[in-house]
Parts: C-alpha cells; structure tokens; sequence
RNA sequence: CGCGGGGUAGAGCAGCUUGGUAGCUCGUCGGGCUCAUAACCCGGAGGUCACAGGUUCAAAUCCUGUUCCCGCAA
C-alpha cells in the first residue's frame, strides 16, 4: 500500500520499521521540526526522522498543516497515500488532510481507548495503577484520539514496571498491530467501533510539578509515581537539599512508625511512607549518571533517620 | 557561546582550597574463624588520576585548550 507516515518520537519508529518491512510504500515521512535540545540548545533530530533519512525516504518537517502549511497539504495531494499512518506524531491533522487518503488516516495510540486519551496515554496508566492497557488502531477523526477503533491489542502492566519499559514494550505492540490493522484495512476485514464517549478519560502531557514525591502517601501511590515518571520528568525528592531522582522502586512489607520521608533502612534506602515502605532500587544525584542504589550508598552512605524531602 | 556539577582500581566516592608516599566503602583472589551468615579477621592483585599542552625541583592538585557524562533551564 502507498502511504505516508506522520510521527516523530521513539514510540513512533518501530511502527515505521515495521511498516517498512512488511513491504509498504512508505513515499514520505512527516515529523516535527528538529528542536534546540540539551545542553547547548544544539538541534536534535527526531528519532523517527533518523530512521526515514536512513532508508532514503523523503521527510517533511512542517511547522503547522494548519496555519502556512499549504504548500504540504500540496504535497501529500501530489503523493496520494492511500493511507496515512500517525503515531505520535504530535500535531492536529486539519481536516483537508484527513479527507487524502482513501482508507483514511490511522493513528497508533498507547491505551485502550477511550481510556486515557491525549499526549501521555502510557505514563497515566503506570501513575494510575492500572492493572493493564495496550494499543488501540484507529481512524481519525477531527477531535483528539476520538475516532471510531479499528484493533486493539491488551497487555498487563508489571508491578515494578516503569512508564519508559512499558513504553518500549507498546511500540513494539503497536507495530504488529499497525501492520495487521492495515492489511484487514485492505481487504475490508474490519469494521470501525465508535468509541463510548462515557468511559473517556483524558491523559494530559506530563510536567515537573508531578516529580515532588509526597512521602504522606501510600507506599503503593508513592511506588506507582515513580514508575510512572521514570524515565521522564522522574520522581524526584531532596536529600541534604540536593535533588534526587528515583527511576525505580518497589514496595517493601511492613510498616514503620517514623514519620513520613523517613530512612528506616539506611542499607538499601528503604523510606517510610504515610502508609506501608518503599525502597529505592535506581537513582540519580545531581551531577551524577543514574545507578543502582547499592552502588550511590557505597560513595555517599546515608545515615538510617535522615529524613527526605529537604 | 543559556546556568551549573562531574571524569581518580571492576563499581561508587574522598583527596584538589594550602602542589611533595594513590586513599575509603564495595567487589575480586588467597587464607583463617564460625553450627551458621550479604557475618567477622588476615593477606594479595588491580591506577596512563578523561585527553593534550603549560608552570614547577616536583602536578590528581595550579594555568590553557579539547573531549565525554550529568543536573537546571528550554
């Protein structure tokens, strides 16, 4: 099948890779503008633009399709996917896009919809504690992620499993299910499900002020937060007025009396909560590469009391 | 040139201000002790102190350049 792909993240390319291999035309790949990243504001190439350069595909980085972006409505009219492929791609698709091709335009997205709709599908499901999610295919439409569902595709979230692992694993998901959903798309095998507007729940990109961990919680809540900001923007929490991240973490049994933040267990970083223990498995100082935490106490040991948070 | 921290044994760190024997915790190897242990004791191996230049009788330490990693900000 001809089609053109839009997205640009990590999520994005094993779609892409997939899509590729399984033989289709893939005649040009859209993805955002390379961005000042980093130290240095230095311009990064999205990943999935690393990936479409590689194999000689064409790419387009347009601004907006909206506002300007009429020479590259012009462009995909000239190329005449027969289907459109998004997946993180990150903009709102106008509707003259939409109407291109004629299998209409397909976006991969990390949840079961309607569930957790929106920009951080995956992190919300690890932050909510959901026992499990997936990928869902559908055809777009004008609303954000509210098109009628084409496949889904159902996986069980780990205990100890980060938002960034979970992450890996969907793409990987999503890229079977794009292939199948496209080849079923074709021959007519599968039939457009519109979405129950009243299960729809809305998961909004993540920020910093989610990363403070409020240690009054349940160890449960406190664990999940940390999985479910890790690898970014990570939970984080002050020792000695330095921040500290935390990438991973599991819950320990039993309780503590000490007050909340509380190192109860200066060996392996064990921490009190307002209910139940956690401990911290991966961290980062600041200045330092993240590490398991047995290695950061044998540098810089942590008296069993000290209280974190300040 | 956005701001800042860092690169020292396999791992994590101290030492640098005030140049003068390469240090700590852990791991590893060998031995010992114990009913027993992620226990304890004794001993050993393991370093171009990121790279290049400079100052000096002498540089991990001071100066200059390069490079890589990280936090903030975006």
């Amino acid at each position: 099948m001809k089609i053109v792909f839009m997205g640009t993240p990590d999520f994005a390319v094993p779609s892409l890779k997939a899509l590729y291999e399984a033989g289709h035309e893939v005649q040009a790949v859209f993805c955002q503008p390379d961005k000042p990243k980093g130290r240095g504001m230095k311009l990064v190439a999205p990943p999935v633009k690393a990936f479409a350069v590689e194999k000689n595909i064409p790419v387009y980085q347009p601004n907006s399709l909206k506002k300007g972006g009429e020479e590259f409505i012009k462009v995909l009219e000239d190329l005449a996917p027969e289907c459109i492929v998004v997946a993180a791609y990150g903009k709102i698709l106008p509707k003259s896009v939409l109407d291109i091709p004629k299998f209409g335009c397909v976006n991969v997205h990390g949840s079961l919809l309607p569930k957790y709709r929106g920009a951080g599908p995956i992190q919300w499901a690890v932050l909510n504690d959901e026992k499990t999610t997936g990928i869902t295919t559908m055809l777009m439409g004008e609303g954000l992620d509210t098109g009628d569902m084409l496949l889904k595709c159902e996986t069980e979230i780990g205990e100890n499993e980060t938002a960034a692992e979970l992450f890996d694993r969907l793409a990987d998901m999503g890229a079977e299910l794009i292939v199948e959903t496209l080849e079923k798309l074709e021959k007519g095998e599968v039939t457009p499900v519109p979405q129950n507007e009243d299960e729809a729940s809305y998961a909004p990109m993540l920020t910093k002020e989610l990363s403070p961990i409020d240690f009054t919680k349940t160890a449960r809540e406190v664990h999940k937060q940390i999985c479910g900001l890790s690898d970014w923007p990570c939970a984080t929490t002050l020792i000695g007025g330095k921040r500290l991240k935390v990438y991973h973490s599991e819950i320990v049994e039993g309780n503590s009396d000490k007050p909340a933040g509380t190192v109860v267990k200066a060996k392996d970083l064990t921490v009190a909560c307002g209910e139940g223990l956690v401990r911290f498995t991966e961290i980062q100082a600041e200045g330092s590469k993240r590490m398991p935490t047995a290695d950061y106490l044998r540098g810089k040991p942590i008296a069993e009391g000290t209280v974190l948070g300040k």
